[in-house]
DNA sequence: CGAAGCGTTGAGTATAATCAATTCTGGTGG
DNA sequence: CCACCAGAATTGATTATACTCAACGCTTCG
């Protein structure tokens, strides 16, 4: 019952049954592990040293600095995520990943993972659908930070987080233990600590979100979905392709 | 010399040099083709023959719409681009895609892109490569809408433009034509059509970018560059992984 | 000629950023 | 135990940025 201890197990499950072969190969494929502690650098090392990473426990982020100093997290990630897929094959990874709590991380190079491709295909085609929701994670990101208002951006990020988080067994469906910052937060979603800070407060008042404690909260859920136009569809969390 | 009418033999040659073999099979890749006028939707038939599709000639773009009707473009896409793979394996793919101007774009089926990985796997890998390129370009354009001003997102957005366009053989470098329009701009770049108006006034003014007439000029590219924090890491032009 | 699409400008408003402090918390050392 | 400190959350006042509403000029096209 290895699975219930694996975030990513559970996540990939949702996509596709995995049988004996796919539970070992994805224990395999893990067993090289790294805590690091919370505030920390991920894999910024040697820059030829380059490689990916499972999230096993603990929060983290991907975000890029600019020259002014603030910066834009590109996501937040929560157990089960990989790390740094995108920087195997481009060689500039223009960002970098910082852990948000304690983690234990997983090391994966490059010939586990083709390994891993040619083993246990139904694997690797699980591999591609989360990478593929990755990438439809930050699409959805950027629509969010294009077009909705702050008050509909927070609430819809912080359902979201919800929603990946109860894939992966985490929190209740209407509330869940949310360790980050309101500054990591804001850096999220494109605005001041300080408006954030008024947002969060309204949203409270209003009854919408409660974020608070480092916990997040959904008095009524349903209309929380239905303020923020939130719909899980890219989420893609029903089974088969 | 199929070389130059080719802009994804172009792009992935920045990646790669490719022979006769890969050559050959980009040719056959490319076979199904098919003419679009300006305005149309791509790809929106039946959404069991979903498919990905290469953009030869014109340019498009993805986009997701959003209850109250505004729009968040994702991504302006040139001769050589990919549209779809991500909807390839991502049941829900939450964005649909529109042809900005008349092109020609080629079917690709999954069974093509298999076949093509397994005899040429160095154009497979090219391939991965692009993928990758794509995604950094969305990543980096979330950066830009959540974290910088107008002007700076702007002027960044039409030099990254720019460089793209130059990397397939079109444009001089610093002046390249650009067919669309202020209010898919605006809806790329996350603001008003009549915000976008002013700012492009004041970057005229400023002698920063000149958009006019379909064209784009940057009189002194490198203050252009300066200005915006320009850099073109995460285009990765030079050759080797 | 009128209609439609695009670009442009002005005036007023709303939204979010900036600057400046204050409170509250958990940890640290005397 | 208390004084002290740093980080996080909170509030107020002010300013800057971007949106809304309303028009008008220009071109294209039927």
């Amino acid at each position: 019952m290895e699975h219930f201890d694996d975030a990513l197990a559970r996540k990939l499950e949702a996509f596709e049954r995995l049988g004996d072969l796919e539970m070992e190969k994805l224990r395999e494929l893990q067993s090289k592990r790294v805590q690091i502690a919370g505030g920390n650098e991920i894999g910024y090392q040697a820059a030829s040293a380059r490689g990916a990473y499972i999230l096993r426990r603990g929060w983290a982020c991907s975000y890029k600095r600019l020259r002014d100093g603030s910066r834009q997290i590109i996501d937040i990630h929560i157990p089960g995520d990989f790390l740094g897929v995108r920087s195997l094959l481009l060689r500039s990874s223009n960002y970098s990943f910082i852990t948000l709590t304690d983690v234990e991380v997983a090391k994966v190079t490059v010939e586990a993972l083709r390994e891993m491709f040619q083993t246990a295909p139904k694997l690797a085609v699980a591999f591609l659908w989360a990478a593929s929701r990755d990438e439809a994670l930050v699409v959805e990101h950027l629509v969010s930070v294009g077009r909705r208002g702050a008050l509909e951006r927070t609430a819809h990020f912080l359902l979201e987080l919800g929603a990946r988080l109860h894939l992966i067994g985490c929190g209740t469906g209407d509330s869940y233990e949310c360790p980050i910052s309101q500054a990591v937060l804001s850096d999220t979603l494109g605005m001041t600590t300080i408006h954030l800070n008024r947002v969060l407060r309204q949203l409270r008042e209003i009854g919408l979100v409660v974020f608070r404690e480092g916990m997040v909260k959904f008095p009524d859920i349903q209309r929380a979905a239905e303020f923020t136009g939130f719909e899980l569809g890219y989420l893609d969390h029903s089974r088969r392709s």
